[in-house]
Parts: structure tokens; sequence; C-alpha cells
DNA sequence: GACTGGCACTCGAGCATTATGACTGCTAGA
DNA sequence: TCTAGCAGTCATAATGCTCGAGTGCCAGTC
């Protein structure tokens, strides 16, 4: 495609961002120094249209890009928007004063929000890629235990476990000794290979007991492995303009499904590989409107989860990839600090 | 006040609540066996507008409560509509699939936006009047340290401490030891108490340590004691309709200030003790046109903490009295129970 | 062949005007 | 004390109209 058709496009794609209205063929000549004049532009919109990559609401009104239009404006159009120093610093600063891991979360969906005025979408690290880094036990009266999974990423998960009888303090310390030692530092994908055979070691009175405690870690493994994630920044659905506030309803109860919110990270890629996924590309059908920028984050190549921001499709992409981006290579730094 | 004052009051908001438009003396008689007709309404009408219970939007529409009808109204005629079997049924048959504290919170949430087709806030119980079970320090190598701290509830605390040298197994196996026999069972509030000069029966060589480790878990105690909140069905905020569509970006706003939300909660009374704040009753600017229903919730005559629904002031009283009420019952049950 | 200037045409946004009707307040009478 | 009826008010909806941004096309220019 011609260098002048795509700088059109572009001029197209920035002035839409910032109005919000459809663009003409004057104000573009006006506001951006193309080197000619209307009429040529107007026929370079004319092809534009006719590929699909803009459409006129109607006869009488500027362009708008389509979803086919930001498509090429983020592949061939739109590099990356690094942060500034001292946006980095911000970034740095504000995260490094998260005391445990819910408090990063917390703090991540707040920092990425505020930073691209959209709302911000961030997924626990997934205990498929974690490592355990401690089981505990505690007696916690009335025959019941409270089982508590430790990742190495700071995630914990804990469960009840009803037993029929009580147990004794030296039979749990006896059991969690054993535990830490078979799963301490193993990849919790390894955690059901690891506990095979466990209870056999154990007297046969208290097999029952140990395959319960073995069956509730399993299910805390595998049922709640990449459930969690945080939502924020919703109120930005309200300041984003006319279009959106009709849909802003399914919209905000789409992001109440976690089901919902899990499928549009989908695969965590390796850290730092940026997706966009740009209206009809959402598989979810009240999102068919929004645009969601996600990225993977974590140590080491393949990613512990997915973070990113969701906005409406004329959103400001070079700049939402570069905070997410930031923003995830941060967390990333955190977690395997701790 | 005379009894056929009151009905028309009741009248104005039932019909208000549902239609959501000024309702007028003529519609009043049509939909209301009153025995009346519809002048007399009018002067009945007159005489609310002058107490300040009703007003007019403009001359020539009908009336509409005011914040003080929605008052008297709570208050005089507006008896809690308690939940159905199967609703109560249901409840319990949700809230018992909860597999921790977490899930009980979120499913929590769930239910009362369910219920209420209303904006849901439950705070997490209250650290300051829970009892410890446990304290956990797990070594996460490179000098440092996991403290985890368990409550009775099932609520957990984590920080990471970073430590000036290693320590040994052993002398953590000491120490959590004797913190667990100094804490274990005591009010979260004692616990500042309780560690008074614990360091002094150590090593001197090993107290800067012990004193880091009281340090923090001195620090989790006290600032994180009150701050989490879970929010849920912010999409029925877009639902409400078109009063509230202009005021849900604020709205919004606010329900991601933590600080607000703990304002809006404000003391916890005891379990069961309905609060129902009607807009300028609100301390919270943005939520002046917003009704907030809560109720503490625990066991004991000291509630654990607060739940509770946000809506317009139009909103069901009697039947979101009820759903808090009965959820906030099954939920103080559950955390007994763990 | 690519670009430009000019012109006719289209069509939505915005505004003023009008019609409608829901509601109130008042007064006189039961 | 209540009711019926009537005059007056005023927001809302509908209508018609103007205005102008923007397009498409064509003839002319470099």
């Amino acid at each position: 495609m011609e260098e002048r058709k795509l700088a059109v496009l572009r001029a197209i794609v920035d002035d839409y961002v910032q109005t919000h209205e459809p663009v003409g063929s004057k104000a573009l000549v006006d506001r951006h120094s193309l080197g000619v004049s209307s009429a040529t532009i107007r026929n370079d919109m004319s092809a534009l249209e006719e590929d699909g990559y803009i459409s006129a609401p109607h006869t009488s009104a500027g362009r708008i890009p389509t979803d086919k239009g930001y498509r090429l404006f983020v592949d061939k159009l739109n590099s990356v928007k690094p942060m500034s120093a001292p946006e980095r610093k911000a970034i740095q600063t504000f995260l490094d004063q998260a005391v445990d891991l819910d408090d990063v979360m917390n703090r991540t969906v707040r920092l990425l929000s505020q930073l691209t005025k959209q709302v911000a979408l961030v997924q626990y690290p997934s205990l498929g890629r974690s490592f355990v880094r401690h089981v505990e036990l505690v007696n916690s009266g009335r025959s019941k235990l409270l089982l508590i999974l430790i990742a190495d990423t700071g995630r914990i998960e804990q469960r009840t476990v009803d037993l029929i009888h009580t147990v004794s303090e030296d039979f749990l310390h006896d059991l969690r000794t054993r535990l830490n030692v078979a799963l301490d530092g193993q990849l919790f994908t390894e955690v059901p290979d690891r506990l095979v055979g466990l209870s056999d070691s154990f007297q046969p009175d208290q097999r029952p007991t140990v395959n319960t405690i073995i069956a509730t870690i399993l299910d805390a493994v595998v049922t709640q492995s990449e459930e969690r994630v945080v939502v924020g920044g919703t109120s930005n659905l309200a300041r984003v303009g006319e279009d959106f506030t009709a849909t802003v309803g399914p919209v905000l109860e789409a992001l109440e499904e976690h089901v919902v919110l899990l499928r549009l990270f989908g695969e965590a890629a390796a850290p730092d590989a940026l997706t966009v996924r740009i209206g009809h590309e959402n598989s979810v059908e009240e999102l068919q409107r929004a645009s969601v920028v996600t990225v993977g984050y974590g140590s080491g190549d393949q990613a512990l989860a997915t973070m990113g921001v969701l906005g409406p499709t004329r959103m400001d992409y070079a700049g939402s990839m570069g905070a997410v981006r930031a923003v995830a290579r941060y967390v990333g730094q955190i977690l395997q600090d701790q």
C-alpha cells in the first residue's frame, strides 16, 4: 500500500481517537501537514473505504476507522510508546510499597487503570507455573484442619479439611514434614505425581485421614489454579463518551464473569509479548466493541499470568501498550524477588 | 400524622420505586384502593409536600419522594421483607460451596448483588475482632522470610521480611513455637501487648532479627486490619435508569476508593442491626444520591465486619433489607464453622 | 498520470414552533 | 370533610426548517 494512504489512515486514527468525531478530508489537511490538497485526500479516503479500512457513518459525515483499520494501524504504524523516565520511576515506587501479593495485584490494577484511563485486568500468578514454597497444616479444633499452600510467587491457597476424628499434633507434624519434603520446590503441576503413594507410608488407620488431606490438596491445585482475576478502573467506562455509554452495562456485566475474563486473556504467551485484540477479534460477544491489550508477565521464558487493559476500540494503542508492558515488567521483577 | 397521609406516602413510594416516574394524584387512586377521590389525595399530597416528604420536579408533573420521605417510609411503613424458604435454601447452598474465605467473600458479593439488583459491598472480617489461630514463618531463601498470620475467620495476612543475614531452621522453629505460644487464641488487638519483651528471651545476637519480625507482625496487625472490601454488581448501576446514568461515573469512582467504602460502612454495629442511610444522610459527597443498606455480620455480640448494598434512593428497601440480613446471617454461621 | 479547484448534492444536527396532555390548585357545592 | 369540575401551567414530543460539513465528480493544470 502506498505510503500516503497509510499516512492518511494514521491521521484519521489519530484524529478520531482524540476527538471521537468522524473526520473529514478538510479537517485532515488542516491538522496534518500531508502536503496535498483535500481533494487528493478524498480520493485516498475513497480507496481506503473501498478496502474496508474506514467507513462513513452516513453520507455527509467524515470517516471513522473500522476494526480492520485499527488492526492495520497497530500492525504497521503504531510503535509502542515507551514510558518516560519519571513515569517508570513512579511505577516502581508505587509497586515497591506493596506489602504482599494481594497488595501487588491491587496496586497493579490501580496503576494500569490510572496510566491508561482504561479498565485494567490483572490475573493472579498461575499456580500451574509456580513452585511450591511451603505446605502448612494447622489444627483448627473440632476435627478440622486448615490446609495452606504457599507458592513462590507469594500466592496462597487455603482449604478447610473436615476429618472424621481429631488428629494429634505429632501426626500433624509428621505429615507436614513429609508433605514438605515431597512438595517443596516442585512445580504445582507436579504435585499430583509427587503425592502418589504417600499415604502408603503411614499406619493403616491413619491412611484415610492422609488421603482426605491429599484429596483436598489436589482439589486446590487443580480447580483454583487459574481463577483469580482483579478488575479495576471501571469508572473509566463512564468517562469514555457517547458510543460506549449505551454498551457500558453489558461490558460491566461481562467483566464480572470470571470465565469471560479468563477467555479474554486467552493463552498466556511469553512475558513481554503484547497481544492486541480489536473489536470483533474478541470472541466475547459483549466485548466486540472493545479492544483488549494484554501482555504476559513473570520471569523466565514462560509467563506466570497475564495482565492488560480494556477500552473502546478507539483507544490510544501506543500509550496503552507502553504502559501495560512497563507495568508488567516491574511486576515480574517484584514477584521474582519475593 | 394521619393514617391516610401515611398511606398516600407509601403508595407514592411504591409506585415511584416501580415506575421511576413522578406519580400524580389520578394515577394513585387508579392503582391503589384508597377509598377517596383524586381531589382529596391532592390535598394530602399538598400537605406532604409542605412537610417536605415529597416534591414536584416541575409544576405539571407528579410528585416524587424526598430523602425525608424515604426516611419516614423506612422507619414507619417498611417492614423488612423476609426471604422465602427456597430463597434461603439457595443462599445456603451457594455459600456452602465456598472453599475458602476469599471464596466466601466473592460468593457473598455475587449473591447480594443478584438478590437485590444493586451494588454489593462486603468487608472482610476485621482482624481487630478476630483471634490468632496460627503464626507461620517460612524461609524463602536469600535471607528472606515469609510471615503468615492466620485468623480464626480464615483470613490470612502475609508479609515478606527482609533480614540482614540468613537464619537457621532451628532458630526459625524456636521462634515460630514461641510466637504461637504467645499469640495463639489471642485477639489480634492483644498481639502488641503479648509480644512485649519476647525478644529479650533470645540470644543478644538474635534479637535484631526477632525485633524485625515482630515489627513486621505489628505492622500487619495495625495497618491492614480494616482494609479489605469486595465490591460487585456494579453493572446494576447501568441498568438503574435515567437519573443515575449521569452520576454513574462518580459513583464508580467512589466505589474504587477503599477509604470511601470504609467510611460508608461506618462503625460496625451488633450483628443483625440493619442500618439504612438515605441520600444526603451519606457523608460521602458522590454518593448523596444513593442509599446504602448495611448490616453487621459475625457471631457473638460484636460484629466481625459489615456488608451491604448500595443503590439509588428509589430502591426496594424492604427487599434489600431482607436480602442483606439473610445473607449476613449465613455468612456469620459459615465463619463460625471455619 | 497525478493532483487541484470548484461545484452540485446529500443528509444529519440543531433550532424554533406547535400540539399534546398530565397534573395541579382552586372554588363551589354536597 | 370530601368531591367535582375547571382553568392554568409546563414539560415532552412532533414537526418543519435552516445550516453547513462533507462527499463525489469533473474539468483543468503541472
